[in-house]
DNA sequence: CCTTGTTTGGCACTCAGTGTCAATGATGGC
DNA sequence: GCCATCATTGACACTGAGTGCCAAACAAGG
């Protein structure tokens, strides 16, 4: 049976797993910026890290799933704060703040890196292709959480589309921030984010 | 050369050729419905057409774009609707009516396949994020036709949002046409569906 | 030391997607 | 009607992603 031997709440097999994919992504990462995306196959990716071609595939579902790893870390990081912000607050600013408090602590730990990953995000095709996929699900459980705030146990439309909106926002506000190379201060590019998402349809 | 044949202003070969994809397009149609999407194999669907596996990717680029290519069809007529619609619009109305236009005509001509087929994008996990990544795509033509539309050449985050915002509420008009067994007024639905989007952000 | 459960690597396999080439089949010029 | 031309097709071979399976290595606890 599985024993917990150290006080950060994470057994020793748990420790090594990560150890093991972290080792996998910043591989990843590095191998992508030399020879680009679709060029660099599993097998480069495997050896990198020191491990097999069947092993990566435990660590991670696809190819694409390494680069967009991070951008699930960061999607659970905003639904939980989201969930943990007064209920009485409107979603916008509810959404605003918890994506705040994600990205800013995140994307300044090591901004090249950040920058790096949401250039990525952006032009190769496939992991673009991912990126929307994985909004479009963080979408749906935005949209409960939401729901749930507000008494509700199933979303409605509204729910839906402040869940959407809000995330139009976030993606927004990314890219621009990557776009000054990271540069800018992000609380207040995702202020200006949301700001300008209220408004779009405003005449 | 090529020489013009005929009035419509299709060539016969190019009319040969969509009576192939339209083919293509059917017979997948069919065995999805009968077998699920990743059950079916490029082989089976080329088969049921009556072309040889290497044929059905001249036609198509992957598995998926056989389904997804009624939604490029419909998008491009989106964009083009925008485009002619007058330029003292606002956005949100511009694009309300340029779906309407476009999708009015087409879900009514075949009221089942077109529920079939919503069915299958949002249900299938392969086929929505096709489907994502697809929007994701319109969303930047879109917001360039809008940043045209006020007399810039390069869109500004507004622009960019109220595309976003846009296509958010003709996804989710939609869906919502689907629940209802494609049974309620797909312009109703849409008038309905942009004036919630419009009220995502408003306390 | 032994037992039990987990992680790993190797192997084989399916299937998507692409390049190449030779055969076929229109199409247009003559 | 005949020939040169260009596009379409099918066959073959190949790469690379992703999965199932099994046996070896390796922890951990009794």
């Amino acid at each position: 049976m599985r024993r917990r031997t150290e006080q950060p709440g994470l057994t020793l097999a748990e420790r090594k797993r990560q150890l093991v994919r972290d080792e996998l992504a910043d591989a990843a990462l590095r191998l992508l910026a030399k020879q680009g995306f679709e060029a660099t196959t599993v097998d480069e990716l495997a050896a990198a890290a020191g491990v097999s071609r069947r092993t990566f595939f435990r660590y991670f579902a696809s190819k694409e799933d390494v680069v967009i790893s991070s951008v699930v870390v960061v999607s659970e990081g905003i639904l939980s704060e989201v969930q943990a912000r007064p209920a009485d607050e409107p979603p916008a600013v509810a959404i605003r703040e918890a994506v705040k408090a994600v990205t800013v602590e995140d994307f300044a730990q090591d901004r090249e890196k950040s920058v790096a990953l949401i250039r990525h995000t952006q032009r190769v095709p496939a992991l673009r292709a991912r990126f929307a996929e994985r909004l479009d699900l963080l979408r749906d459980d935005l949209a409960l959480v939401l729901a749930r705030r507000a008494g509700r146990d199933t979303p409605v439309p509204r729910d839906q589309f402040a869940a959407g909106l809000g995330l139009l926002a976030f993606a927004g506000a990314m890219q621009y921030w990557a776009d000054t190379d990271g540069r800018a201060d992000p609380a207040g590019v995702l202020d200006v984010a949301f700001e300008e998402a209220g408004q779009a349809f405003v005449v």
